[in-house]
DNA sequence: TCCATATGTAAGTATTTACTCACTTATATG
DNA sequence: CATATAAGTGAGTAAATACTTACATATGGA
C-alpha cells in the first residue's frame, strides 16, 4: 500500500507542518486549530499530541522549516554572473520562495505567533539579519567592480533592497496574489537601482 | 467632577477604540479579548457590549478611526514647496502617524483581522489605492516640473515609493521600534530617489 | 424635584479549543 | 510467530471568552 494506517513520527511531523503551512496560507497562523490540523492530515485530534507536545512546538518546527528553505535560497547562487545580477539572483529566489509558500508572510510578520512564541520573534530577526548581510556582500561587491555607486553607505543600501522587497511582498499579500510577484520585485529593484529623480536638470 | 461615573456612548466608544489601539500596538489584534478592553478602560465585561453589538464592530470602528487619521494626514501638504518635498512630506506624515499609533501596522497587515472581519480587508485596500494615487499625481507633478525622470512608469514609481515605506515600516515593527522611524524612512526615500547603481561606469 | 432612559454591573451561558488519558492495534524485530 | 513498542482513537476536561440578562442607579430634562 502507498499510504500505510500509521507512519513513523518523523513523517507525520512533517504532514502537521506541512498542513500548517497550507492552511494559514490565507488565514493567518492565528487562527488555525489544532483540530483544523488533526482534520487537514487525516488523524484524529489526539493525534497531532502524539507528535508535538504543544500547539506552539508545531510553530517553531513550521518556523525552522521556513527558515532553512529560506538559507538555502540564498546559498543556491551561481558564482558567475555580476554582483548586480546576483542580488537581483537574491530578491527573486526570496519572492519565488513566498510564490511557493504563501503562507511565509503571514507567518514571518504575525504580531500574534511572535508574541506567543519568543523564540520565533528572535529566529525572525536573525534571519533578516542573515539576510542583511547576505545582501551586503553582494552590494560591497558591486561597490567594488565598479557596478554600484561608490558613494553609498552599504548596509543603509541593503536596508532599501530589503524594504523593497518585504514592501512589495505584503501588497502581493493584500491583494491577495493579484500579480506577478517575482516580475514585480525585479521592476522595483530595477528602477531603484537607477533612480527615478532626474539628475541631469540639477546642474 | 472630571470623571463622570458614567459618561456618553460616544465617549465610551472612543475609549473602548483607544484602548484597542493601545494593547494591540505590542501585541496585535488578534489576542485582545473584550474582557482586556473593559479592565483598560475601568468598566465592566458587560459594559463593553452596551456600546458594541460585537467584537467585530469595535475593530471595524478602530479601522475607521485610523483610515481618518491617514487621510487627514495626507491632506494637510502645504501647496508650496516642490513636488520632491510634497512626496517627502507625504512619506513622513505616514510615518510619523505610525510612531504615534505604532498599532497601526499590526492592524492593517493583521491577516487575521482581514479574515475575520472582510470590511476591513477591503477597507485597507481601497485606503492604500487612495494612497497610491496621491502619491502617484505628486510624482506626475515632478516629472511635469522637471524634478523627476520624464521616462519612468508614474503608476510603477508609486508602488515603489509605498513598498519602501512599507518596507520599512514593517522593519521597525519587527526590530520593535529601535531606530527613528522618520529618519529612517527619509533616508531610504532619498537613496531610492538618486538610485544606486553607477551610470557613468556604462558609457 | 421627579421620572424616563441610558449607562453600568455581576453573574451567568454556550461554545471553542488546547491538551489528557485509558484503551486499541499496526508494525517492526528477534 | 510472538511480542514490545509506538501510532492512533475517542471521549473527556478545564480554561478561555464572546455575548446575555436581570437588576441597579446616575443623569439630564420636564
Amino acid at each position: 500500500m502507498d499510504s500505510p494506517k500509521r507512519k513513523s513520527t518523523q513523517e507525520r511531523k512533517s504532514e502537521i507542518v506541512d498542513a500548517a503551512l497550507n492552511l494559514s496560507a490565507d488565514a493567518g497562523p492565528g487562527q488555525i486549530t489544532t483540530e483544523a490540523l488533526a482534520k487537514r492530515v487525516g488523524v484524529s485530534h489526539g493525534a497531532i499530541f502524539r507528535h508535538f507536545p504543544t500547539k506552539a512546538a508545531i510553530w517553531n518546527a513550521v518556523f525552522e522549516t521556513i527558515a532553512k528553505k529560506m538559507e538555502q535560497g540564498w546559498h543556491r547562487i551561481k558564482p558567475s554572473p555580476s554582483p548586480c545580477e546576483r542580488l537581483r539572483f537574491l530578491v527573486r529566489a526570496q519572492l519565488r520562495l513566498v510564490v511557493a509558500i504563501p503562507a511565509l508572510p503571514s507567518i514571518i510578520f504575525s504580531r500574534e505567533l511572535h508574541k506567543k512564541n519568543a523564540g520565533i520573534q528572535k529566529g525572525v530577526l536573525a534571519l533578516m539579519k542573515r539576510f542583511h548581510g547576505v545582501i551586503s556582500s553582494e552590494i560591497q561587491a558591486g561597490i567594488d567592480s565598479g557596478e554600484l555607486r561608490a558613494d553609498i553607505d552599504v548596509p543603509e543600501t541593503a536596508n532599501l533592497v530589503i524594504a523593497i522587497l518585504q514592501g512589495t511582498v505584503l501588497r502581493w499579500s493584500v491583494t491577495q496574489g493579484k500579480f506577478d510577484l517575482v516580475a514585480e520585485g525585479d521592476k522595483m529593484l530595477t528602477l531603484a537601482l537607477s533612480g527615478f529623480q532626474n539628475h541631469k536638470m540639477n546642474k
